[in-house]
DNA sequence: TGGTTTAGACC
DNA sequence: CCGTTTCTAAACCA
């Protein structure tokens, strides 16, 4: 759907994609108004995915990933939102941090705790300050609320990790019940593993003792492998150490993740294109974030 | 440096 | 809104 509308497409997920759009259109202004060409091309986008797919879309076109993903943020369930070059920052400005693209709960509340509130503040914030709180990701943030963000629009590579992991309807301390659940979720990940061609590595488990205790337990292999019995037993092994725990949520995944990228198989997955080709494209390309409402 | 664990974020 | 899946970064250790 969205293929034909760039040459270059990244899926986020079954509803939302970034397409590099700078070879199709530009921000130059349509003659005698305060309106780009861009907004044309995602007026179109906009209406085809209306036409095509039947379902509302939210657009938002800037200058970078990051400020297009906020652009298509702000107008929900079916906007479209352009923020040209030079204007991101003031866009930005006013919004809450947690309109910020990797601003959580966690993050927001901190930066409150230091008066931080919107994304202009960030933006006006001592950057070797925020890098002192946040580490690299302090620097991040900084960077993306000034609309700095020169990341290329890349289609997704391969998985670096596979993982399933399911709830109980409350805590159990059967550790016998954690077992059999977790022999179900090593059962569907190595199967999973095996229909997308991967071997793997890395087998762990992880556990969620009430109420949000994360306990994650791995080990590795000196090469990989696809073996799902070994997965298993590995999984019930890491598992005995929680024997005696109360547990709300159990999971199993495996990673260092390698592929015999053989031949086929792999159905609509990746069009023909070899894998690899970073794509770097200029600095002042365009994103835009298409996102789809059910 | 590479392996493991945790935290936080995202959809 | 919660539960699930994958990612990145950081901290620690050997």
């Amino acid at each position: 759907v969205l293929r034909d509308a760039a040459d270059v497409l990244r899926e986020v997920s079954v509803d939302e994609a970034y397409l590099d759009a700078s070879d199709r259109t530009s921000w130059d202004r349509v003659p005698g108004e305060d309106r780009r060409l861009a907004e044309g091309y995602a007026r179109h986008v906009k209406s085809r995915i209306g036409r095509e797919a039947g379902v509302p879309a939210s657009v938002g076109v800037a200058p970078s990933m990051s400020a297009a993903k906020v652009a298509s943020d702000h107008d929900k369930p079916d906007g479209l939102v352009v923020v040209p070059p030079g204007e991101v920052r003031e866009f930005l400005a006013p919004l809450p941090v947690e309109a910020v693209h990797g601003v959580g709960p966690v993050t927001a509340s901190t930066l409150a705790e230091m008066g931080v509130e919107t994304a202009g503040d960030v933006a006006a914030a001592d950057p070797t300050v925020l890098r002192e709180r946040f580490g690299e990701r302090g620097r991040t943030l900084y960077d993306r609320a000034r609309g700095v963000d020169d990341r290329p629009v890349t289609p997704r590579g391969r998985p670096k990790s596979l993982s399933r992991e399911s709830a109980f309807a409350d805590a159990t301390d059967d550790h016998e019940r954690v077992r059999e659940r977790a022999r179900g979720l090593a059962a569907d990940v190595a199967e999973r593993a095996r229909s997308e061609g991967a071997l793997y590595r890395t087998t762990g488990v992880k556990i969620v003792e009430p109420p949000f205790d994360v306990s994650t337990r791995a080990r590795s292999l000196p090469g990989p492998v696809d073996d799902p019995e070994l997965v298993r037993e590995t999984a019930l092994d890491l598992l005995s150490e929680f024997a005696d725990a109360t547990v709300r949520k159990v999971g199993v995944r495996l990673s260092k993740l390698s592929f015999a990228d053989a031949k086929q198989s792999s159905l609509d997955g990746w069009t023909g294109d070899g894998s690899g080709s970073p794509h770097s494209t200029g600095r002042d390309g365009q994103a835009s974030l298409e996102e789809f409402d059910g």
